[in-house]
DNA sequence: CCGCCTCCGTCAATCGTTTGATGGAGAACG
DNA sequence: CGTTCTCCATCAAACGATTGACGGAGGCGG
């Protein structure tokens, strides 16, 4: 009886409004989620974060799973975009791979809580997240490999080189490279991300042999 | 004391070893962290699956919170030693570090916790575990820094290929290759670890210019 | 007897969710 | 115009369930 309140919904299909209501609602769940996880978010402090009732939020977003799985969903679909963007320039060769990498790199670097939400994902076993990689996670890697096979030589796995890319990517983006003093250091130091993009971009270059 | 922690004891593969009292909340503990995380554990599942009385976990553990830096503090002196000896047969040429990386590797799949574990320290933001980084995590990777630093050239920056190397191995062993159905295929599949043994080969080989 | 281990019962706190009610913005109607 | 009615978004309060933790009692080998 209670899920037909998702099915009436927010209205606000313009990007226009400023962040109110879902919108809000959303933004403040990503962030929280990326940072503390599934289990260590509580609905209660998502509305506090947002400056709404505990109840609000679950009539906007209908449930802390469904908000978790339409947070995911707006993340992976923002990836998406960014990837189709990146790969509608793309030209097989060194060059090509390489823009193709910055432009990865580059969105984690505007979209802080990507790396994160996705390793939170790596390391569940439910069954809706795993239904969500299998329709989100594992077309982009296709689409990568379809598109970047032309450039890679024989005797390369061009599967794990993908997944290389993407678990180097995440790695630094969510935790950072760990410095000596148990803080660490990633995509809000610009010198650092520089480091990084540096080593990525050699990574990559010897490891397809461009 | 600790004599299933070295080497000589049991792989831990999964099979229940018949241990008692502490050691068994230990390495059920061990397990459920690793697979559903820190809040996503709660001390009546591991006293359920140990067998034990919720009260019985905590006179052992002393509290969740103790019980968890426990498990990690376990886990990464098992990796320090493993690590250790390693490095005692270490050679600063190829072959040295192919058989550094592939001993890794072969701890991982001998202890399928360790990668997951270190992956949800990674997400943490928590003060007693950014210190168990510093004690532990910092010092390993500063380990193998100065061990490969004469046998890796000029050019190449060696604490992100360190980091690239644990990074990768702990993408494969915590999360695995995300298949077509939404399954994974990691380390419980030798195929698939033989598979990606030979990516990780050539990618260290390619990366190092060795 | 004591010391170690285990369990039962219970606690306050927090979890996700639901209910009933409130105020406001429009539309409908007179 | 004013009045009435209907949504929509929000709130305070409470629900049952679960969390981590604790005191005290019982068993048991010494």
């Amino acid at each position: 009886m209670s899920s037909s309140i998702h099915g009436a919904g927010p209205p606000d299909g313009g990007s226009g409004a400023a962040a109110s209501g879902r919108e809000r609602v959303l933004d403040v769940a990503t962030r929280l989620f990326a940072a503390l996880g599934y289990d260590g978010t509580s609905t209660r402090l998502i509305a506090e974060a947002a400056g709404l009732n505990v109840a609000t939020v679950a009539y906007h977003a209908g449930g802390k799973r469904e908000l978790y799985l339409a947070v995911m969903e707006r993340a992976h679909r923002l990836e998406q975009e960014a990837l189709a963007g990146a790969l509608a320039a793309f030209t097989p060769d060194a060059a090509g791979v390489r823009a193709l990498v910055d432009g990865y790199l580059d969105f984690c670097v505007a979209h802080p809580q990507v790396p994160a939400l996705w390793m939170h994902r790596w390391l569940s076993d439910a069954a809706d997240v795993a239904d969500l990689e299998a329709r989100y996670a594992r077309p982009l890697i296709d689409t990568i490999i379809a598109a970047i096979g032309p450039a890679v030589p024989a005797g390369v796995d061009v599967e794990y080189a993908v997944m290389t890319v993407i678990w180097v990517t995440h790695g630094f983006g969510a935790g950072g490279l760990p410095a000596a003093g148990g803080e660490r250091r990633r995509l809000d130091d610009p010198a650092e991300v520089a480091r990084f993009r540096a080593h990525l971009h050699q990574l990559v270059e010897r490891m397809l042999g461009l």
